[in-house]
DNA sequence: CGTGGCTGCCC
DNA sequence: ATTCTGC
DNA sequence: GCAGAATGGGCAGCCACG
């Protein structure tokens, strides 16, 4: 018996009007229940908008979904733009259009409503196509069938796409509501859709199989595990306290976190999301191959660009090698990388994600050469751990992460078993020079924010002198000031509503959801780093800027200049790798 | 055949 | 990735 | 305290288009 995807769809209509989180696991399992095992896991992907990264990447997006939209309908920019002001949301924006101007449906029979394996078949579909006028097939395909459906197919067939639901239930309810429909321990099905990552496939395995299916669902090799993620703490010291007076530090490296499976001869690398990557490092796999004495193993480790020396490089180099297909020998000569080690998940037939920290590190130092290793230190001394603290600063790294010595390897769930402590930078003072309204809940409030700093090498402006909205947004205030990022975070709601009618009378030029601002209102923006930028025409980028806190008491003639952005950009890298800037 | 826009994925 | 917010 | 929403810079690949 299949189910009909309309029936989803009206499903997470009471999902987004549901505000209890308890009421919606509800509803989900209602659905999940009565869904036969052939379709169970398409509701799952379709409810939660995510599909495996590994199973289907469908290559469509905004701009292409917005050119259907506008084909379909037939509408202008202007009608598009009035109708998504209203929501925020592309899906019911498409809805709203579709009830008003229907598309110029092509049956000419009465059709009956899709079904889960229907529309998933057409997901697989626009994600097969590649190659020349894949683009348009994929087009084609979308626009066929949206012109089918009702306009609440279509607003959850477009949201699926573009994987924003918005409707307040994502993995983990999903996770709760797998749990109890099957009646299975909530940590049971976490568990099992860490190490497969793949909770469509746990759901379908435990209809299939009932709740005892899923004790047979493990860790195997060359099927990638959900990576553990890390709590945040201000401080070594803090770290300590909230790990009960003792830890293990390990430096935090800036490059791509990876797991590498190896069985016999054969090794694959996966990235944080699951994604194979072996092919971008082939140095890799050889030292994985010869270097560490065991025949079968998942470790988990870091990959860094460091230079021959093995001096770190900013992170923008790793991104060079990452992924890379082309010109792959050539970038091998210029960006060497360096492995470091820091867990071991599974070892010649066992299992160890349930084994404590410290046992886990222990092993893995008995199989890997020392300097593969993360450099570890652990101390109950919040004296000793500041000092290691500043050590991993000094050679260029990111800071710490503590990680509890008796805690068992649960991957996805972010608890307080591992911390990440960040080296902190000077803030830096920045006018507002434009802004854009949100999307979702934020779309009547003007929520992200172009920063800009002073300039005070001011050249002659041409009329063709910008490619960006930045550029131009420098160039209707002369060149005054430079735009070194964007942000929407550090506010909170109430702020970003004030903030919104006070930036709303500073307003120069509209240019669609974006406005071009009077040079008044001043921010104090923290960052993590900042980045050689080829994007902003000064050069230089704020990598993960925040807002601190809206300065009140200081003048746009008081904001930070260019030249200092210039001076932070290069203190950063002065005592690691000074030679790196000239290349 | 070079380039720009789009997309996915890394942080 | 970071931050805020409702449950 | 967790889960979810909102959305940053920048890299490579790939296709469309001139």
């Amino acid at each position: 018996m299949s189910t009909h995807f309309i029936e989803l769809c009206k499903l997470c209509e009471q999902l987004e009007k549901e505000a209890s989180r308890n009421l919606k696991v509800n509803i989900v399992v209602d659905f999940l229940r009565k869904i036969s095992s052939e379709e169970v896991k398409f509701a799952v992907y379709f409810i939660t908008g995510k599909f495996p990264s590994n199973l289907l990447t469908l290559n469509v997006g905004y701009s292409t979904i917005y050119q259907i939209i506008k084909k379909l309908s037939n509408i202008s920019d202007n009608q598009y733009l009035t109708e998504y002001n209203k929501t925020g949301d592309m899906g019911e924006t498409a809805k709203k259009i579709f009830e008003i101007y229907p598309p110029k449906t092509q049956k000419t029979f009465f059709e009956q409503p899709s079904t889960l394996t229907e529309v998933y078949e057409i997901f697989q579909k626009i994600a097969e196509f590649t190659g020349e006028s894949s683009r348009v097939k994929k087009q084609r395909l979308i626009e066929s069938f949206l012109s089918k459906i009702t306009p609440l197919e279509v607003k959850y067939f477009i949201k699926n796409l573009i994987g924003e639901m918005r409707h307040g239930f994502s993995e983990g309810l999903m996770e709760e509501a797998v749990a109890k429909a099957f009646n299975v321990e909530l940590e049971k099905v976490r568990l099992a859709s860490m190490v497969t990552g793949d909770l469509g496939k746990v759901c379908e395995f435990l209809k299939i199989f009932g709740k005892d299916g899923i004790e047979k669902i493990s860790l195997t090799v060359f099927q990638p595990i959900k990576p553990m993620l890390a709590d945040l703490a201000k401080n070594p010291a803090e770290a300590l306290i909230r790990h009960g007076g003792k830890t293990s530090f390990e430096f935090k490296l800036d490059g791509v976190r990876i797991q590498i499976h190896k069985k016999n001869s054969n090794v694959k690398i996966f990235s944080r999301r699951l994604k194979e990557v072996t092919e971008a490092f082939p140095e890799i796999v050889e030292k994985i191959k010869h270097e560490i004495k065991a025949d079968s193993f998942v470790v988990e480790g870091e990959i860094i660009p460091t230079t021959k020396n093995g001096k770190p490089l900013p992170f923008q180099y790793i991104m060079r090698r990452y992924g890379r297909v082309k010109n792959l020998e050539k970038t091998i000569k210029n960006i060497a990388t360096t492995l470091y080690l820091f867990d071991l998940l599974y070892l010649d037939g066992e299992v160890l994600i349930g084994k404590p920290f410290y046992e886990r590190r222990k092993k893995l130092e008995e199989i890997a050469p020392n300097q593969m290793l993360t450099p570890q230190l652990i101390t109950s001394n919040p004296v000793e751990a500041e000092k290691f603290f500043e050590e991993a600063i000094k050679n260029g790294h990111e800071g710490l992460v503590a990680k509890q010595l008796e805690s068992a390897y649960t991957p996805g769930i972010r608890g307080k078993k591992w911390l990440k402590i960040k080296k902190v930078l000077e803030t830096l003072d920045l006018v507002i020079l434009a802004a854009e309204y949100g999307h979702g809940y934020r779309h009547d409030w003007l929520s992200d924010y172009y920063l800009a700093a002073k300039n005070l090498e001011v050249k002659p402006i041409f009329e063709k002198d910008y490619v960006s909205f930045a550029d131009y947004v420098e160039k209707i205030h002369n060149d005054r000031f430079k735009v070194v990022g964007k942000t929407f975070k550090g506010l909170t709601d109430e702020e970003i509503k004030t903030l919104t009618g006070k930036l709303k009378n500073l307003i120069l030029e509209k240019h669609g959801r974006a406005v071009i601002l009077k040079p008044k209102i001043v921010v104090e923006v923290a960052y993590s780093e900042i980045q050689k930028s080829p994007l902003y025409s000064c050069g230089y980028a704020l990598r993960f800027a925040r807002i601190v806190r809206i300065r009140e008491d200081k003048t746009i003639d008081e904001i930070d200049t260019t030249e200092k952005v210039k001076e932070i950009f290069e203190k950063q890298f002065k005592t690691t790798t000074s030679n790196f800037l000239e290349r």
